[in-house]
DNA sequence: CGGTTGGTTGACAGCTGTCAAGTCCTGTGG
DNA sequence: CCACAGGACTTGACAGCTGTCAACCAACCG
C-alpha cells in the first residue's frame, strides 16, 4: 500500500465513468483537490478494515477490489466487486465507519477522495452533486439487481451478464475478459458453493455458451445467458 | 391517491428518522418547502410506475410500501419494503427514471420531496446533505445485508431480525408487530417459494421461536433467530 | 520433488421447488 | 345472519437441484 502522487484526473481513462462527468473544464480541474492520495495495492492487500473510520470514498483507477464482512462463525460474506471506473465506500456515511473490509483482487490503484472536501465541492457545483448521486444510485442498482431469487444457473448467468456490461462500460471487451476472482469468491458472492459454480461453468462450457479457461472468460452466446437470466 | 395538505414535518412522528436529523430549528422549518405534497394511498395503489420520470424522493409517513420490477416473463421481483420513517426513490437518480414500480401495502401516506429543491437546500445546509447521504447509505445496507447466501431458514431468520430492528427504530415493538405482507411477498423478496416460507413459519411457530397468526408476528426467541442468521 | 492452493468431478443426502389437495379467512350478496 | 366465492395459506408427496464430503487433478513455488 504505497502512494502514487503523479496521476491526475485529466489523464484518467476512467474519467468518463467517474465524478468528472458533466463538469466543465474549470470544474474538472478542481477535482484533483479532492484526491487525498492515489494508492497502489498488491493482490490481497487491504485498503479498508471493517469498522475503520469513514473519511473517504474510493474510485478504482486500475485493477479490482472486493468488499466483504466476516460473520461471527468466521465465514466471509462478499458484498460486491469494484472494477475500473467504479466507486465504493458510500456506505460508510451511515455510521461514520466502514461496515465492510475492502481488499485488492489484483495489483490495483485507487483514488482516495476526501469526503468532507467532496461535500464542500458538491455544494458549489450542482453537476458534481448530481453525478455523485448518480454514481451512488447506479451502484445501488448494480448490487441489488443480482437476483437473490432463482436457481444457481440463473444467478450465474445474471452475474456474467452484469460483468459483461460493466467491462463494456470501462472500454474493455464485453465478451472476452479476465475475471480476477477465485471460484470461491464468485460462489460466495452468488450465494452458492464452489462445486456448484464449477459444475455450472463446466456445463456452460460444454454447451458452448461460455468458454472458460481459468480466470479467462469468453462469452459466445450472450442471448442464451440473457434468456437464462430472464 | 389523494393529496393531504395540512401535515407538517414538525408534527411528524418519524422526523427523528428522516431528513430533519441534525438540523437546527430554522433549518427544520425550511424542510416543508421541499415537500411537493403529501399523498394518501389505499392498499395496492401505485405511487410509482417503472420507467416514470424521476423528480422526487419519497418518505413514508404512515403505512408501508414495496418496490418491484416485472421481468419479461411476467414475474414480479421485489426490491425492498419501506416502512414508517424510511425513504425510497434514490435509485431514480441513475437514469432519471425510476427503475421499479412502488405500491402501497396498506393505507399509507408519503411525503413527496422535490429532488431539485432538495439539491438546492443540501448545498446550503451541510447537515442536511450529510443526513441525506446517511439515509441513502443506511438504505443500501438494509437492502444488501439480506443474505443472498445461506439456506431459506437463515434468510427468513435474518429477514425477521431486520424487520424487528426497523420497527424498533420507528417506535413500534421489536418483537410484536403486524407485517402487512402476503406470504407471496415475503417469499418473493427472500428468493424462496411460498410453500417453503409457510413451512418455515410453521416450524418456527411449533418450536416456539416466533408466534405467527396470519400477518401478526410475535418473536419469542430473538437470540435463536440471531444464532440462525449468524 | 513435495507441499499448498485452486479447481474439477463423483456420490449421495437433504433441502427446496413443483404440483396438488385441502383448509382458513375475508368480503360479498342474499 | 348465513351461504358462498375467491384468495391466502397450509400441508403432503415427490422429484431434482444443490450442499456436503471426498478424491483427484493442475499449477505454482520453495
Amino acid at each position: 500500500m504505497s502512494a502514487v502522487p503523479k496521476l491526475l484526473c485529466e489523464n484518467c481513462q476512467a474519467a468518463s465513468l467517474c465524478l468528472p462527468v458533466g463538469l466543465d473544464q474549470a470544474e474538472f480541474s478542481s477535482l484533483d483537490q479532492l484526491i487525498k492520495r492515489r494508492i497502489q495495492l498488491e493482490r490481497g492487500e487491504h485498503l479498508i478494515q471493517q469498522g475503520q473510520a469513514f473519511n473517504s470514498y474510493y474510485a478504482v483507477r486500475e485493477g479490482a477490489f472486493k468488499s466483504y464482512t466476516v460473520s461471527r462463525d468466521g465465514r466471509e460474506q462478499i458484498w460486491g466487486f469494484y472494477f475500473v471506473g467504479e466507486m465504493f465506500g458510500f456506505v460508510g456515511a451511515d455510521t461514520d465507519q466502514f461496515p465492510y473490509s475492502v481488499c485488492a483482487l489484483e495489483p490495483s490503484i485507487v483514488c482516495e477522495i476526501s469526503f468532507s472536501k467532496l461535500m464542500q465541492l458538491t455544494a458549489k457545483i450542482p453537476a458534481l452533486q448530481k453525478q455523485m448521486l448518480k454514481l451512488i444510485s447506479h451502484r445501488f442498482i448494480t448490487d441489488l439487481s443480482t437476483p437473490r431469487n432463482h436457481s444457481a444457473e440463473k444467478r450465474l448467468a445474471s452475474f456474467l451478464l452484469s460483468l459483461s456490461s460493466r467491462f463494456k462500460k470501462s472500454g474493455q471487451s464485453s465478451v472476452d475478459f479476465r475475471l480476477p476472482l477465485t471460484r470461491q469468491e464468485m460462489a460466495n458472492y452468488l450465494g452458492i458453493t464452489i462445486e456448484t459454480t464449477s459444475r455450472l461453468l463446466t456445463r456452460f462450457s460444454s454447451q458452448g455458451v461460455v468458454e472458460v479457461r481459468g480466470k479467462h472468460f469468453i462469452i459466445h452466446d450472450l442471448r442464451y445467458l440473457q434468456k437464462l437470466a430472464c
